[in-house]
DNA sequence: TGACCACCTG
DNA sequence: CAGGTGGTCA
């Protein structure tokens, strides 16, 4: 118990003072300087998101039009049927296409069938010309959701859409986005959102008026062609959903050009705001001896104890250690300066849906060296938060998405080509038990309170409170029996100074430690845990070695000085929409 | 009594 | 990781 007073009363402070005046300090998501202060995260996303935009503004329509006018060149010719390797096919027309066009010329000879002409069918069809505004207005609006839809999975908050398209809770995304262009849970980044917005609107326009003039020349056309026209509404439908389709597609299967882009501009932001020692360095509450703390991945060949490698007595510091400032932003407990990033939606959820792999193999993408100097920082978790922590710290933000996501969920699965994962359910998900881990890091012993606080888009009940309670028990639960392992494997390997005790991230311990709460490494465990972890590991040795621990209670001295060692939490994961990044995770 | 905890078990 | 149990505390 001797070196303890120290360390217990500088470690907390060391974590959670900076973890709090950086969080507040930067968490006014709504300042336009957050976006800007950030140029090179989003210097991608806007403009891929504009690409996109784009795309559907001008070439799609382009599309729809070359493709009215190949089918008004089909009118005039016989309407015999075509076979699958028509002419059109060979038209520069489906160069604009390609993808859905060829499923479509599947489809299109089947739905020729009922087009031969025939008298009652053209009675119909003069009849039916009002009829078909309504249907072409119809098809607009669809249209326009549908380009909504990809809007907003591709532009970060591009939530801009005219009025009267979906309704609200129609679709996964409806229910985030609520609040038209500004910044929803969804999207922080009020900067290029309202960007999009006015761009938006002035596509939109450009559409509506295209629609229009195409209505006119439809409603000209002779009136044998009108049940040709209910094709082209429905041929128009599929090509939009499915161009949807082929569009989200290539996103999801080629995320590393985007993705990656982001996290790694990103990464090279963080740093700089907080290079220095961080706030334990000045930290005068441990020997220096314990501050030693290597970088992570770093050669095993230092390690000189034989089998004892779950955690390093420090035998050789001078080989080893590394100035703490050295360590940079990675090193401190609360990761605060990555509060105010403002990550890009779409990556998120296309995270969420099984693309994990790419982060977590990191490499191929990695960042340039410059960006974070020497083994930079392993920021990855960051590059993979989405932090839409639009709210003041105490706001408890989105407490408003909580049941519109639910109801989102129900109607949603179908309504995108693939599941929405950011949805809260009603019970905690794989992405809270994430979360939880990670916030493990950083409080051992939460309080119920907190916990409601740290998962704001969770409806607490008893049962959910417990459940999430059991899980921090569980955590708890495991890292005392490690800590007991180590401390005993250390007494066996002749170890004899608590103090020369230390959890290194190249130690086992460490990493068995990782491996369980933070399966994949795509969060950069603070240093206050290793301090916390060191602690524990040296007091578990203490009464190990001094025979306490033939007393049936003797670990629970130990318990209480490690409730007392919690850290503030970093606000980032406070952010209900932290845990879907993580889902798959 | 309820909340929380550690411990044991599957 | 969850269920069950018994202990502690307010």
């Amino acid at each position: 118990m001797e070196p303890n007073p120290i360390l217990l009363s500088a470690q907390p402070q060391a974590c959670s003072h900076p973890a709090e005046r950086g969080l507040e300090g930067n968490s006014s998501p709504s300042s336009p300087e957050q976006g800007r202060g950030l140029p090179s995260p989003w210097g991608q996303m806007p403009s891929s998101g504009r690409a996109d935009r784009g795309w559907f503004g001008d070439e799609h329509v382009q599309a729809k039009r070359a493709r009215v006018e190949t089918i008004v060149r089909g009118i005039c010719l016989p309407p015999s049927p075509r076979g699958p390797g028509d002419a059109r096919a060979k038209g520069s027309v489906l160069d604009l296409e390609k993808v859905p066009e060829r499923k479509r010329k599947q489809i299109l000879p089947v739905q020729q069938v009922p087009l031969q002409p025939s008298p009652a069918r053209n009675q119909a069809s003069r009849k039916g010309a009002p009829r078909m505004r309504d249907q072409l207005h119809q098809l607009k609006q669809q249209l326009r959701c549908l380009q909504d839809h990809i809007l907003q999975a591709a532009v970060p908050g591009a939530a801009a859409r005219g009025p009267g398209c979906l309704e609200p809770g129609k679709g996964p995304l409806s229910g985030k986005q609520r609040n038209g262009c500004g910044p929803g849970p969804w999207a922080a980044d009020s900067d290029h959102h309202q960007g999009s917005c006015t761009d938006i609107s002035a596509a939109e326009k450009h559409r509506v008026s295209e629609v229009q003039h195409l209505s006119k020349e439809l409603r000209s056309l002779p009136s044998g062609a009108q049940a040709l026209l209910e094709i082209l509404k429905k041929e128009l439908t599929r090509a939009v959903s499915q161009a949807v389709d082929s569009v989200l597609q290539k996103v999801l299967v080629d995320p590393p050009g985007h993705l990656p882009q982001q996290g790694r501009s990103f990464q090279g932001l963080v740093p700089e705001g907080r290079g220095e020692p961080s706030p334990s360095g000045g930290g005068a509450c441990r020997d220096p001896h314990v501050l030693a703390l290597p970088r992570r991945v770093q050669p095993r060949a230092g390690v000189s104890l034989g089998n004892f490698s779950l955690a390093k007595p420090l035998e050789s510091p001078g080989t080893r250690s590394i100035p703490r400032s050295f360590q940079g932003p990675t090193a401190s407990c609360p990761s605060t300066a990555h509060s105010h990033i403002q990550e890009n939606p779409i990556a998120s959820q296309l995270l969420g849906h099984g693309l994990n792999g790419h982060w977590s193999s990191g490499p191929p993408q990695d960042p340039p060296p410059q960006l974070y100097p020497s083994l930079g920082p392993a920021l990855r978790p960051w590059v993979l938060s989405q932090p839409f922590t639009t709210a003041g710290p105490e706001s408890r933000p989105l407490l408003p998405s909580v049941k519109t996501e639910q109801g989102g969920l129900q109607a949603g699965p179908d309504a995108l080509p693939f599941p929405s994962v950011h949805i809260s359910f009603e019970g905690l998900n794989p992405g809270h038990l994430k979360k939880a881990k990670l916030m493990f890091f950083f409080a051992r012993y939460p309080s119920s309170n907190l916990l409601k606080a740290y998962f704001p888009d969770v409806q607490f009940s008893r049962c959910i409170t417990s459940q999430m309670i059991k899980w921090f028990s569980n955590f708890r639960e495991f890292y005392y029996i490690q800590m007991e392992k180590s401390a005993r494997q250390a007494l066996s390997d002749g170890v004899t100074s608590p103090r020369r005790l230390v959890v290194l991230r190249d130690s086992e311990l460490f990493r068995t430690l990782n491996t369980h709460y933070n399966k994949g490494s795509d969060f950069e465990v603070p240093d206050c845990f290793l301090e916390v972890a060191s602690l524990t590991l040296q007091e578990f040795f203490r009464a190990v070695s001094t025979g306490k621990d033939s007393d049936p209670s003797w670990k629970k001295p130990i318990y209480k000085i490690i409730s007392k060692l919690d850290s503030d939490i970093p606000e980032i994961l406070k952010s209900s929409s932290y845990p879907q990044e993580l889902f798959q995770g």
